[in-house]
DNA sequence: CACAGAAATGGGAACGTTCCCATTTTAAAT
DNA sequence: ATTTAAAATGGGAACGTTCCCATTTCTGTG
């Protein structure tokens, strides 16, 4: 069992200096002679030379490693999320570490434990509890992942979920429903966008707003299901509901089905992110589309920007809020009484 | 802008050699005195020191990374694997790297590479085309995902594929289906464990095996709608059907109640794998549950063991094969005619 | 108080690369 | 052929840690 080759025994086998052999592997192969070139080539193929890239990232103090901190890759809206960060680190040679945060402050500081000792290049975090300040200590870019407050010295891409509420709630009120319930998640602010945006929408409709038809909860189904059930116990019920997700969304489904309310002739269901499980629902589930994977493209394009330093594209900080799309399905219908 | 500070900053300002003050933060602080120790910690403190994992691994040749190669984080099944590797790894200070191979020979390669040049300490790997002679070439623990085939060399984790379609099908049998096709997906094998298993269970209860009943397709939910639609069109149907997994299964269902077939009085359907969006449909569907967060934590502390030298847990390979569980829900119903 | 043995500490080399600068070689121009 | 500049190559230092072994300091015993 004989050792790893090193770029020494590839120069030597070569007859050349490390310096020229390393020239030859590293990318600066223009620097040296054709002739030259192939005869180091030709060495490291017969030594079966691997660079050792730990070596490499001592001396340069660059790893081509990138964090990526999310809550939970086991929830559905995540996996694709990650996908376009990785795709397109992948893409230049970045590596992409992925890490749960769980929502719990103690991971995430472990994580960005991690993200120091190992010295990785960049991050990509959607955050748990770390302020601003503290991701600027990390001297490293950092490209925020959702976080709708503007940030002037970090760079941000979330989807337009103001918007895509908007147009929830409008597509309802078209379709005649004036009582529409909400199912809000909590959130670390005060108050969530649906929230805000709901209470805004009934302002410029002129709609009374019935603190009844307002729920918040967990982002789970269980949250979700014992909502739709307090709705439906109103005296006044609903005959619509926004859900602030998906998975919020198929719980009120459900629920609404275990009350043998029909979906959508006695009641429209909208949810938000577009999940799969959202389109194998009977009915299937209207939603708003939040662009998943483009927001992790988006994100690692920035981030890889940022890291070179030559790169200039984005010259200032970058706050992006990423288009969402109704997608309309079975779940919403006109309201009977307007028909 | 000052640089940061090293284990030989913090050795100067606790008036120690630089030895010591390793030996008090890289754990082994027992070999220092008390007073010693409180003074190196104080100067790390003061100083703000960071330990440079990356010096460390080329001195150790040890990077407390891991790989985690799997088809595509996007695929409902691998989140709740990777997190089990993640979880587990985490533990005991590892990180993992996770790449998807999108069943592509040539991403398998790359993969490799980063691998070998990263210097990972192991590697978990859902096999798309590699074989194990190259796998051990790698001169690092692997852990192979899944891959039916036992190997000699290499320990393995999967699920119990073979028993778990045995108990879906005795299922439907109990239930009174004696005509059960088979949908199931395109392999690197020649046959799927399901194909063998379905053909073995037909003989054990001396059922005739029609060919017709019988279609291969691709593990989606489109496949799935096809052959569903196919298995219809014969002129004799059958009562029940085994998909190979809940997206072709999902497809299935769709396909059928597109035909106004009504699940489970008309036709009965058992998916596999146990996808969050398989409880969701409506009816629910009947599923053979993978323990794939199980198999995720198995095949990490395998490769935990293997990876510490002084960890003797498992002498032997390991060819792990987990138990499936047969979750009853709404998709499958007596065949009326043996009610 | 001397001594041995153990405990604690120190110093240099090594890991494999890249960077910087010096030196040699080559090519072009006179 | 000579000079000059450019191109190509070489050699040593540096990145920050850990490991090995040597040295110093402490502790307990006779």
């Amino acid at each position: 069992m004989t050792r790893r080759p090193t770029i020494i025994d590839v120069a030597k086998l070569a007859g050349v200096s490390k310096s020229t052999a390393a020239r030859v592997m590293n990318g600066q192969e223009e620097l040296v002679r054709g002739i030259t070139r192939e005869r180091v080539v030709a060495a490291a193929e017969q030594l079966g030379y691997i660079r050792n890239a730990i070596a490499g990232s001592l001396r340069t103090d660059r790893t081509f490693i990138v964090a990526l901190s999310i809550p939970d890759i086991t929830n559905p809206f995540w996996p694709e999320v990650a996908r376009g960060v990785q795709d397109t680190t992948e893409l230049v040679g970045y590596t992409t570490v992925t890490v749960n945060s769980d929502w719990k402050k103690d991971r995430e500081d472990t994580m960005l434990k991690m993200v120091r000792r190992s010295r990785f290049d960049g991050l990509i975090i959607n955050i748990v509890d770390i302020n601003e300040a503290e991701l600027l200590k990390l001297r490293i870019p950092v490209v925020i992942l959702g976080g709708g407050e503007h940030s002037v010295r970090l760079d941000s891409v979330g989807s337009d979920t103001a918007s895509g509420t908007d147009v929830a709630l409008k597509h309802l009120y078209d379709l005649g429903h004036r009582r529409i319930g909400l199912i809000s998640g909590l959130n670390r602010r005060k108050f969530s966008i649906q929230y805000e945006r709901y209470i805004a929408f009934h302002a410029r409709h002129q709609l009374p707003i019935d603190a009844n038809l307002m729920i918040e909860g967990d982002f789970t189904d269980q949250a979700g299901y014992e909502a739709m059930q307090r709705l439906l116990s109103q005296k006044q019920k609903p005959t619509a509901v926004f859900a602030a997700n998906d998975t919020i969304a198929i719980g009120a489904l459900k629920a609404a089905q275990a009350c043998s309310w029909r979906v959508p002739e006695d009641i429209s269901i909208v949810g938000m992110d577009d999940i799969y499980a959202s389109a194998v629902t009977s009915p299937a589930l209207t939603t708003v589309r939040k662009p998943k994977y483009k927001i992790g493209e988006c994100a690692a394009r920035i981030l890889l920007a940022r890291m070179d330093e030559d790169d200039e594209t984005y010259l200032e900080t970058q706050n992006l809020k990423l288009p969402c799309e109704l997608i309309i399905r079975d779940s919403t219908a006109p309201h009977k009484d307007n028909l």
